[in-house]
DNA sequence: CGCATATCAGTAGGACTGAAATCA
DNA sequence: CTGATTTCAGTCGTACTGATATGC
């Protein structure tokens, strides 16, 4: 949905603290889907990258549960990122179901681009906030994820 | 797309501002389409009926305005609101192009049982954090909106 | 047996596009 | 003629579901 002004949208609307966050989380998505398009990546990239950056190698399904992306889109976005050459995926030789996926030096390098062309990406995003701002947008974000990711979202 | 832990999140992944919000959202979305499916509504018959309280009578094109929401949609939300006699939709005489919606007085008793609906909903999105600091976020997500809408999205 | 993994095909709902009909 | 409005049909990308094959 395109972002509506503030000053023209019904007064119930805009206080809403859903719709603020559903509106920004629109132009979240956006800049950083066309941030990445320019450089041909996907937000599924950066979060598999990031993740077998950070966590070594893995399973499909292993790095499903920690990046929150399905199992079946998983699958697909291996198969980009291996034609790329990102990631290595080699079948695992203890167990036989599972495919280890391995980051690539080249898939290294192409997380640091990433990490580049995301940092403008938020730069422009918080624009108009000041760093403390910032931070305190962070802050608050980070605790509203902890208290929903606590249960299955039940509350 | 589901929420995971941050602890078990890549580091890099989880600090991204874009993120928090999207994850946030795709929160936000969730208990605001099923705390609405409860009564058997939607976001759209939400933001439009009150968007008619606020307002007045509008054509269609103009309540598309306001809301953000698109023309297509704006057709089919009006067909489920004008069966459940929530608004009223004629053409206008002074304009035979345009329709006039205008929401009923059963339109605006429903508006008022949305709106007890969503202050339920934003009480449990928000559960974690302190009135001020609930303040504090949804003034940083209007400044960033008024940012963001006052061009097209170009920055 | 029950359970986990990878894969593929296909669904569901939402945002959006294109074109037609109508009229200012 | 240009441009606005309503409507319908259909597309597109994304999250997700179901089923299958394989192996623990």
């Amino acid at each position: 949905m395109p972002l509506v002004k503030p000053e023209m949208t019904a007064r119930r609307l805009v206080s809403q603290p859903s719709r603020l966050l559903t509106s920004m989380a629109v132009v979240a998505s956006r800049l950083v889907a066309e941030g990445l398009a320019e450089i041909g990546a996907r937000r599924y990239h950066y979060a598999l990258l990031s993740t077998l950056a950070e966590f070594g190698p893995s399973s499909q399904a292993a790095l499903g549960r920690r990046t929150g992306i399905d199992r079946s889109d998983i699958v697909s976005t291996m198969s980009e990122l291996e034609e790329a050459r990102f990631i290595e995926r080699l079948s695992d030789q203890s167990d036989r179901r599972r495919n280890v996926i391995t980051i690539t030096a080249k898939g290294e390098t192409r997380l640091e681009e990433l990490d580049g062309q995301l940092r403008q990406i938020q730069h422009s995003l918080l624009a108009p906030l000041t760093p403390a701002e910032r931070q305190q947008l962070v802050k608050m974000l980070l605790k509203l994820c902890v208290h929903h990711a606590g249960n299955g979202g039940s509350n």
